[in-house]
DNA sequence: CGTTGAGTTGAGGTAAGTCAAGACATGTGG
DNA sequence: CCACATGTCTTGACTTACCTCAACTCAACG
């Protein structure tokens, strides 16, 4: 884990967290504001490439991505990878560490990415004296759990193509809502085909073939590593799924 | 739902719960025990084939599943279907439609389910006065999660050999936890071939052919309408998959 | 100016889907 | 009791979606 960078103490205080400003991520009370200022320990870089999280491995932290991209995954003995999901800015990471002894799942970064550090000992505390957070822990899990039901109705019972439109249109959807496309109009999803291959259970050749016409109908542009959504309704109607209209959500 | 019967008050009493005398579940403290038998409100009995959750439905209440198997699944406009877990006793059911507006998936009965029912209004009571509880359903929802990752890791990655052979032996190894199989030497799942077909993405023929490969190899016997298991480590091994070791688990 | 990673394309093979028919058990109404 | 319908499992014949192998382009990078 060469090129995941400690920073201590943490230069981002929670009062001026960029994720508060956005319209999607709901407001703290003052006490929890409090509470979840001590509770972080320290804030964290990695870039593209690097590991966070290792299956198999003991994980003593727990981290809210800040900024960035990064997908969680499985592998098989064999060296097979199935993406999982992807990691957006207010997500929780390694909160699995905590109820297992281990790790059952890797976390890779997309892009460079900023983490809170949480110490998983001061985790009871939370739940001690902060029940609201401790609801918004388990509101954050139940979502995780919504989105890889939908992937797996994906997988099991989607086309291909209709599985890419859905796995672009999801990501598209999800980037919008946490900010993370907004800096310049129709900047790309991070990813390369492979990602999106080992996300819909395909081989590299075939979903090149699928996304090439995903892309012919108009409806993305491929670039060199990434892709440009140009028409997400097209993708919604493909895919036969609609994001699921959100309300203000809690993050720690 | 006509063959949903609410049963008043609960005829089971929390403290001599059936889940409590079985070695995979924790114990409650006596304050716990008291809450919990408190956060009772009834006791459902749902039989094979009747639905106790919809899709698309908002649902008040929360159940823990008390005895008997149960499957979550979503299915596509064109009514292609997709099992996503199965429910065993101890599990708890509907946790996401107090997130979500309405319930993202069903909940059907594959055999007599007993469930005891809560009520979603005094959830935040048990976060506010018993965080060990608030932990304990996090606990569950973390597990939840854990199982669709290996779900997914199956249906995306593993061939239809090794998808049937995971399937068969991660149910056993879950029914063998829950007392669900017990009562006699070698039950079957209670499981017919489409359930285990709309489970692992696969076609209803091509499941069948499958599962007579398993059952060439001696792994198992396809009864009427379930699966007897004959040699679980003999699965494990074709699956590249070994129950994860839990200690005591917690439920509500 | 080779090397590397990402994307592209074609040819041929195979796993899985679809269609269709039949066996068998169970249940039901006449 | 029979006649008939229904659900589950089974099998064969044919089609197709997806996989593997292999080769090539192109840009980025030292």
């Amino acid at each position: 884990m060469a090129n995941v960078k400690p920073v201590f103490p943490p230069r981002i205080p929670c009062i001026r967290c960029p994720l508060r400003r956005l319209d999607t991520f709901r407001d703290f009370s003052p006490p929890e504001l409090e509470f979840v200022q001590d509770f972080k320990v320290a804030e964290l870089v990695a870039n593209p490439g690097t590991s966070v999280v290792v299956e198999g491995e003991r994980h003593p932290q727990l981290y809210t991505l800040l900024s960035g991209w990064g997908f969680r995954y499985k592998i098989l003995e064999d060296g097979r990878r199935q993406i999982l999901n992807y990691v957006l800015p207010g997500d929780l990471i390694g909160l699995q560490g905590n109820i297992m002894l281990e790790m059952q799942h890797s976390v890779e970064a997309l892009t460079k990415m900023t983490l809170c550090v949480f110490e998983r000992e001061r985790l009871m505390t939370l739940y001690q004296h902060h029940p609201s957070l401790a609801y918004d822990i388990t509101w954050l899990a139940a979502r995780e759990e919504s989105m890889l039901d939908e992937h797996l109705l994906s997988i099991g019972r989607r086309s291909a193509l209709e599985r890419a439109a859905y796995l672009l249109i999801f990501l598209y959807s999800r980037a919008i809502g946490t900010g993370s496309l907004s800096q310049r109009q129709n900047a790309p999803l991070p990813l390369t085909q492979q990602h999106v291959a080992d996300t819909l259970g395909l081989s590299l050749v075939h979903t090149n073939k699928t996304l090439r016409k995903v892309a012919a109908l108009g409806l993305i542009r491929w670039l060199d590593r990434g892709c440009e959504i140009l028409d997400p309704p097209g993708l919604q109607n493909i895919a036969q799924w609609r994001p699921p209209a959100e309300s203000k959500r809690p993050f720690i």
